[in-house]
DNA sequence: TAGTGGTCTAGACCACTGT
DNA sequence: CAGTGGTCTAGACCACTAT
């Protein structure tokens, strides 16, 4: 629960950001355990040579992804451990990126990959006329050699077609876009349902049909605000699960 | 999208919450439209007459509850207006909290309120001895006169007999936890699953045994870490599901 | 009494966006 | 160029917790 290596902090990163990043880092790799304190942070403060706001900036970070939680007038306490197939709602992170920090390996096989017109929830998500042309591209993911999730995307036209150079099925189209396209992601808005999978998608999916399923209604926007991608997902409800942390106030 | 009217920010509050109620309410009310440009923080500042840490305190609140985001050298943009029975994973609330301020009645039917024996999944979310006595309670939620979902908790015993002397069916427990017992929230994990109804489950809930759930487990916790209530929730599908926004980074 | 986190101020520099 | 949000500093006062 202690003897922090000494703080890089180099650059081109924030600060508040290299924290965080040092500080989860100490947890995941178990240097912290469950309930243990962590530094106050004012300690942090004269350990990182930064002022108590970048380090309160990166202590929010996260206790709002659940690795923390502050108690006033106590310090700051290390929570739960966990690792199971289950993705952290905390954060916007594609499929293989969230199951690779967790020690799994995920790939995807692309079933269709097309142009076809929009319907009106399409058209609505991604801000484009119902019944123009968007590119429809569905995956089967499959994590550790077993499919977990059906994938429907829809994307503009443009992008779709530029998509469909890449390497879909090894890398996460988020990635794509914000290393080799300099797209910054903003956010995401989801939906989260139940539904119980018919013939088609329990054939796909290697279940039976009956089977539950997690269902997400996912309008994916860039930094700016633009609509990148609306996505239909459905998943294996006994081989994955979303978890997170929610605050009060 | 304009004329706010004058702060009043009384006292008792912080400033920030109170200018966050503020711009949430002047959301909500359609003050404010879909994609329109919010003041600046220099105007905020100003109109509030607080320093701009504290207005981006507030902002920072509404952007990680999806209703505003903010685009780097140009501004900070309303989003979403959405009203459906849904519940936002964004702050934690409890069930009639939620669906009040949507617009929507809710009440609870107690099926069963007494001590049990606490499993090992009890007893360690409760931090309690396996084979101890809790209180279960079990309730089923309506919403404008539907069953919605069956709730079944688990409460550390003491805590558990004195809200068996709580107007359960009408209240919120989290309301009373925190006006009445003045114990205040910490935050909540939460694992989604989805699942099938079986025959029981179908029976209370008014579907048939085969309909898709969405399946919740959450750990609610005081302040102070302290583990408040273990809760197996079962949603019907049809009539409920989640809804939440992810940033990136 | 000392230490903690909660809140708040008044500045500052940067990169990006628009004109 | 001015305006915007992103980042950061160096202070300050408060309420709560522990000793």
């Amino acid at each position: 629960m202690k003897a922090d290596t000494l703080p890089p902090l180099h650059a081109s990163q924030p600060l508040h950001s290299q924290i965080r990043e040092h500080l989860r880092a100490a947890i995941l790799d178990g240097r912290y355990h469950e309930h243990d304190k962590l530094p106050s942070e004012q300690q942090l403060m004269t350990q990182f040579g930064v002022s108590r706001i970048t380090v309160r900036h990166a202590l929010a970070a996260l206790q709002q992804e659940g690795l923390l939680f502050k108690v006033a007038g106590k310090g700051c306490f290390v929570s739960r451990p966990a690792a199971k197939p289950v993705q952290t709602l905390a954060r916007l992170q594609g499929f293989a990126e969230a199951m690779s920090q967790r020690g799994h390996t995920a790939c995807n096989r692309v079933l269709r990959l097309a142009p076809c017109p929009a319907d009106t929830a399409i058209a609505t998500a991604l801000g484009v006329d119902a019944g123009s042309e968007v590119m429809e591209i569905r995956r089967l993911r499959y994590l550790d050699q077993q499919p977990v999730s059906l994938d429907i995307s829809y994307f503009p036209l443009a992008l779709g077609q530029r998509l469909a150079r890449e390497d879909l099925a090894g890398r996460d189209i988020f990635l794509i876009l914000e290393n080799d396209y300099a797209t910054p992601l903003g956010h995401a808005d989801l939906t989260i349902h139940a539904c119980v999978a018919d013939t088609d998608t329990a054939g796909q999916l290697g279940c039976r049909s009956g089977d539950a399923l997690l269902h997400v209604e996912r309008v994916t926007r860039a930094a700016d605000g633009q609509p990148l991608v609306l996505d239909y997902l459905y998943y294996r409800a006994d081989r994955f699960s979303y978890q997170l942390r929610i605050n009060r106030s």
